[in-house]
DNA sequence: AGTGTAGCAA
DNA sequence: ACGTTGCTACACTG
């Protein structure tokens, strides 16, 4: 016997029964969170890959099977038709899951054995003995209690407690003292009890007690059936009667264990996994984190990292930068290693590689300046530059006084407009989900103490990968892109540049201001909590919902709120709600309370977010948002407060900066009705727009049919909801919620609504057909979102596709339209020679800082080119104004 | 660290 | 269940 110091054998077998688990695994995991987009259910293959992974890792076996049954008809069923009979159906979403469970096998490389006739514990049994012929240390996975049988001082069972990351580990001993018998003879004991799950019963009135008290005192079954007439009292009657049906168990139960299987021990051995097939697999049932854990787990079967990214590197001696860069002329993949920052940030480092694999590192701290001229030459050239994620190393190309043009293409940017709805655009997941290559994870330093670039040779290798990697990936995915590919060319990388732009500008703060609100704010603040407290009679944190529900719905028994998944809502239209039934002087203070606490905190993360500059510089995210939006972070300047006028007052502390003149807001009036009105080509919405009257009166006066002059506020408040909510997938109830009207009511105005506006309607139904048949949704630029979940089973799901759906097109062609905007006004501020520069976007808005004697050139400029970006069938109005501060310069 | 609630903008 | 797209703060949970 060969047998390790530590005890273990060399060869470890693991066999799983495959639908035992699986089965465990789908009433484990609630099967409503695991499905695919295509409406898959992957509870059970999830349970059971996630099983495999942590057994694979946690085990380490040499040898690994697993067992699946073919029917549920055997040699068993032939023999008592009745066997298992009291099984119900199988769930219809359990369905195809084995099979899936059997292709993530396949791609694992990890045998799977089935036999007509037999149950996948026959197979186990043959195989552990197998496997104890060949002196290996055997370990079985299965739920069902007839393998216990197997058990002995190199076979364990794994049996699943609970879902199936629970595994109770049963040796010899174990089973001795859960099932009072030793592991043999445990089926002579099932065959007296009986298994309700097999349909097997067993004899009335005995237990496992009694039934392992006889088993010790006759030593066994066959001794016990023969000495059926000596046993006493009501039990003893019962077994004499039912004597038959312990005969029939025990011979159901009997596992066998000489089954002629094709395959031996030597074909169960661990062989490395088909790494195309597992991604292709786990792609498809979209085992994001599975994958990486697998990954992760079981590290001894990478192949080395960046295999596939073939890379000559080339150590470069002082002054051989210049001529390296002229001899590669071809597109130059970059990986810049360094700092970000709102606006600035450093480069430390710098990896090229070209399409031949030739590459080369540098730090930036160790160029001679020979080199670092010839570098900066070469980097302000139109020779060609491939980048992931140019945006912060062009910025901190110009914190270091470099010009950076040519770059030809932005991976980022390319893979975000094929899937903007993915939350992660990381190299190394596109080289996987676009190559299918592995690549080092440059967010995941190696080691701590690594977090800080250091020029070790392995980091270096890796930068230099990453650099020849951002090449092929350029290359699938503008393959991909196909009709997107001018998205990318003609907006999204020049707006690279320009957002780049902005966010090193800033915008200018009046720190004093800021800092005189947050105490006001915090005034408010103490006050408010002071009295809430002073009417409860004690204290309470009013920041915590379930602290407030104790106080609202236990204490002051007022009546419940909406449901949320932990309870009752708290939120301002629920209290608002309260205090209109209780008038409780409690929930005024509360909603006073959290109004400003609001307010402070926002003035407070300005405040912390200007920088040594006096201004505040955001970082534009270009590949969040799912329908082409751009998003605002560090801090978020979308969001700023305009409604009320305390909100308000933080907008007077954004400030025109020294040396210019004013500030200068540019918005669209209603761009998103009005895209409304050109894609659906309804006459009467576009007579409301070329009207120059007043939009929502207009609109109000056709569906009501009075003149515009006797629209009363309440229809036209009525209409402008109805406007708002078009493009949302609004429904009845709630557009009723939103005017506080009775649902028949709502329902009543939009029929009435679509009536005068027919082709609106159509046009709304006609888009979620269209992408229910293509996948996807488009704007007007051709900037695709696919939407899988329209053809969900689910329909929550479904549902909120369909609005999604809706909403795409015209959300995203409004996007379209200011990013062309934006470009075509910097062009023009350029192009004129313009001191002044454009600072934020919200959306469907500009900000502009002014500089003296350009008022009237930046306005003309800003109507000219946000009004023409596109050719609508409406005017695209612009409005514009002007003032020392944000606030001021609203209109 | 991740989740849920709340609230601000377009 | 009932209107989209975002970001941030906080409380609470593991």
């Amino acid at each position: 016997m060969t047998e390790t110091a530590s005890g273990q054998r060399d060869v470890r077998l693991l066999l799983i029964d495959g639908h035992s688990v699986a089965f465990r695994a789908f009433y484990g995991l609630p099967v409503e969170n695991f499905a695919t987009s295509t409406g898959q259910h992957t509870n059970a293959v999830y349970g059971f890959t996630a099983m495999l992974i942590s057994l694979l890792d946690s085990e380490k076996p040499t040898h690994v099977a697993v067992a699946f049954d073919v029917s549920r008809h055997t040699f068993r069923t032939d023999v008592y038709p009745e066997y298992k009979a009291t099984r119900s159906a199988t769930p219809p979403e359990f369905i195809g899951q084995v099979e899936l469970i059997k292709e993530v096998l396949d791609a694992l490389n990890i045998a799977h054995v089935e036999v007509d006739n037999f149950e996948a514990d026959d197979i186990i049994a043959t195989l552990s003995l197998n496997g104890a012929k060949a002196d290996a240390d055997v370990l079985i996975v299965t739920g069902d209690r007839d393998t216990l049988q197997l058990v002995d001082d190199h076979v364990t069972v794994l049996y699943p407690r609970k879902g199936v990351s629970d595994l109770l580990r049963l040796d010899p001993p174990a089973v001795a003292e859960r099932y009072l018998v030793a592991p043999q003879r445990y089926p002579e004991l099932a065959a007296l009890v009986g298994e309700s799950s097999d349909n097997l019963p067993g004899v009335p009135g005995v237990g496992p007690k009694t039934a392992a008290k006889w088993l010790a005192a006759y030593d066994g079954l066959e001794n016990l059936l023969n000495h059926a007439d000596e046993l006493p009292g009501k039990a003893g009657e019962s077994l004499r009667e039912h004597i038959g049906d312990v005969r029939r168990n025990r011979e159901l139960n009997a596992l066998v264990r000489d089954m002629d299987l094709a395959v031996a021990i030597d074909d169960l051995v661990r062989k490395p996994f088909d790494r195309e097939a597992v991604h292709a697999v786990f792609d498809a049932l979209e085992f994001r984190t599975l994958r990486e854990r697998l990954l992760a787990t079981l590290p001894g079967e990478e192949p080395e990292i960046g295999a596939g990214f073939e890379i000559h590197a080339v150590e470069l001696a002082p002054g051989e930068l210049g001529a390296w860069l002229a001899a590669h002329p071809g597109p130059i993949g970059m990986d810049v290693t360094g700092r970000w920052a709102g606006g600035g940030g450093d480069i430390d480092a710098i990896a090229l590689a070209s399409v031949d694999g030739a590459a080369c590192a540098f730090e930036v701290a160790d160029l001679l300046p020979a080199d670092e001229q010839a570098f900066a030459a070469w980097l302000a050239s139109d020779a060609p530059k491939v980048l992931h994620d140019c945006k912060p190393a062009l910025e901190a190309a110009w914190q270091r006084g470099w010009e950076f043009n040519g770059i030809a293409c932005d991976t980022k940017l390319a893979a975000y407009l094929l899937r903007p709805d993915q939350r992660s655009f990381d190299l190394a997941d596109l080289a996987v989900r676009h190559l299918h290559r592995e690549l080092a994870n440059s967010d995941l330093p190696s080691s701590p103490d690594q977090a800080a670039f250091s020029f070790e040779e392995e980091t270096n290798t890796d930068t230099m990968v990453r650099a020849r990697a951002v090449i092929d990936l350029a290359a699938a995915l503008e393959k991909e892109l196909d009709t997107q590919a001018s998205l990318l060319t003609e907006i999204e990388l020049p707006l690279a540049r320009t957002l780049a732009h902005m966010e090193r500008a800033g915008i200018a703060i009046d720190c004093d201001a800021l800092d005189r609100l947050r105490a006001d704010f915090d005034t408010t603040v103490s006050r408010a909590e002071a009295d809430a407290f002073d009417v409860l009679g004690h204290s309470v944190n009013l920041g915590s919902p379930k602290q407030l529900q104790t106080v609202l719905f236990d204490e002051l028994r007022m009546p419940k709120t909406r449901k949320t998944q932990t309870g009752y809502t708290t939120d301002a239209e629920a209290l608002e709600g309260l205090y209109a039934k209780t008038e409780h002087p409690f929930l005024a203070h509360l909603l006073r309370y959290r109004d400003s606490i609001k307010l402070r905190q926002s003035v407070e993360g300005l405040l912390k977010a200007v920088d040594g500059d006096g201004r505040i510089h955001t970082t534009y995210l270009q590949t969040m948002a799912a329908t082409g939006r751009l998003s605002s972070i560090e801090p978020n300047l979308q969001n700023i407060p305009i409604r009320t006028e305390a909100g308000r007052r933080i907008r007077d502390a954004f400030i025109v900066g020294a040396g210019y003149e004013t500030l200068l807001t540019a918005d669209y009036s209603q761009i998103e009705m009005r895209i409304m009105a050109h894609v659906s080509q309804d006459a009467g919405l576009i007579e409301a727009f070329n009207s120059g009257e007043d939009f929502h009166t207009m609109m109000a006066a056709r569906v009501f049919s009075v003149p515009a002059d006797a629209v009363t506020p309440a229809q036209r408040a009525r209409i402008k909801a109805m406007n708002y909510g078009l493009a949302y997938g609004l429904s009845a109830y709630g557009l009723s919620q939103q005017l506080k009207i009775d649902v028949s009511e709502a329902k009543g105005l939009m029929d009435e609504y679509f009536e005068r506006f027919g082709h609106v309607r159509d046009y709304l139904r006609d888009i979620v057909a269209q992408a229910r048949r293509t996948g996807y949704t488009q704007t007007m630029l051709g900037r695709r979102r696919y939407l899988p979940d329209l053809n969900s089973s689910n329909r929550q799901r479904r549902e909120m596709a369909e609005r999604a759906a809706l909403n795409a097109p015209i959300q995203g062609s409004a996007a379209d339209i200011i990013k062309i905007a934006m470009l075509d006004v910097a062009d023009a501020i350029a192009a004129q020679g313009l001191a002044s520069r454009m600072l934020l976007q919200v959306h469907d808005e500009l900000v502009f800082e002014v500089a003296p004697g350009e008022r009237e050139a930046v306005e003309k400029l800003a109507r000219e080119k946000m009004g023409n970006a596109v050719d609508l069938a409406v005017p695209l109005e612009v409005s514009v104004g002007v003032g020392g501060t944000w606030n001021a310069a609203a209109h």
